[in-house]
DNA sequence: CGGATCGTTGATCAACTTCAACGGTCGTGG
DNA sequence: CCACGACCGTTGAAGTTGATCAACGATCCG
């Protein structure tokens, strides 16, 4: 059984959007679900339409497809506080090209299409917190299509390495050069260059 | 003075979404205002703050930045129905680093930040019409993501081709290219490639 | 007619990939 | 507790993709 600590963090992060009391919350809170995902474990696989949306509790999920020499692109993290699924699959219902895969052990809250739609219907707070996560996500979006188009391969690498050092400590280097879009035996030579 | 014929179009956009009434729509165009844009004219400028969104009702509007060679780089295109604003400078208050202008004479809906405020406030089936329209967009900006990271550059012309036939007719090609990511030169002989 | 703008062509150059090989580390089974 | 294999990071040579630069033609518009 979830406990209220579990949600403490989740509160917080609806706090920054929208005002909410406590007797709301504990309601809102019993649209989701608690699970915990072994590193490695995958919560979405290419072939099946995406129905959940997750929410980082703890540890680091990953979005990534297989290109057409069969090698894992990594297009996305997400670490605490951030929301995962597959938009395009969920809101088309189509079949999905994406795996969601834990890259750590990793604990999230997970709310499926049914109970997700009741919710905003229920509780408009939540229509409006969405609507500002959402805008946010894609002014991130936004300003990584500006990075990737702005910046060579080896720039991408030093400014997330200046904006996410913390990170880069965390994810093997293998999967930093996929989610950069370069060989693991680039990102090396890069780092060689700039240790030199 | 705006008909209201000339908003009928944003009616049908919002009506995908949520259910409306003749009533509250009459009510909630008093939040907008409309604008024509001569072609080459500028919405958002770099080092301005982003304080308005744009719903093009007709014509075409482009995004883009002076990368560090001092070259126009596109990153976003607007055709009718669709949403233009720089989101992070929007959200965040703070300069932007893009420019919106008019690739065609355009016609667009505007609403600035304190009417936007205003009229989610006032017409909470907005707040979910917008909630709407950011998840589709954010869908798209990561799908757009996967493309750029799955596809050589030659191959995303190949698809932006089959996707958008009507789409190339319309732009020059040296923005058409800027949006790839491509030098002119690159994709004439993209081009040239594919008709031989 | 004249100038600006846009598309094209070809030669050279830089960024990044591919491939093959090697060494280190980590976890698992014996 | 050791040994083995899998996995990961690195190195270097050769190859590919796409950029740069300079020049030329075509078109459009004043």
């Amino acid at each position: 059984m979830p406990t209220r600590e579990m949600f403490e963090q989740f509160k917080d992060h609806i706090g920054k959007f929208v005002k909410i009391d406590e007797q709301e919350f504990a309601q809102i809170i019993t649209y989701f679900r608690i699970r915990f995902v072994d590193r490695k474990e995958n919560l979405l696989e290419q072939g099946q339409v995406c129905n959940v949306n997750y929410f980082v509790l703890e540890g680091l999920l990953r979005k990534f497809f297989i290109n057409e020499k069969g090698v894992q692109q990594t297009t996305e993290f997400a670490l605490e506080n951030w929301w995962m699924t597959e938009n395009f699959s969920y809101l088309h219902r189509t079949p999905t090209e994406f795996y969601v895969q834990a890259v750590e052990n990793t604990r999230v809250l997970s709310i499926d299409r049914t109970a997700y739609e009741e919710l905003l219907l229920d509780h408009p707070c939540m229509e409006r917190y969405f609507r500002c996560v959402y805008q946010k996500a894609y002014a991130a979006a936004q300003m990584r299509v500006k990075f990737i188009y702005g910046h060579s391969r080896e720039e991408l690498y030093h400014q997330f390495r200046q904006n996410y050092p913390a990170f880069i400590q965390r994810v093997p280097q293998f999967l930093l050069a996929s989610f950069l879009g370069v060989t693991p035996e680039y990102l090396s030579e890069i780092r060689k260059k700039s240790v030199s």
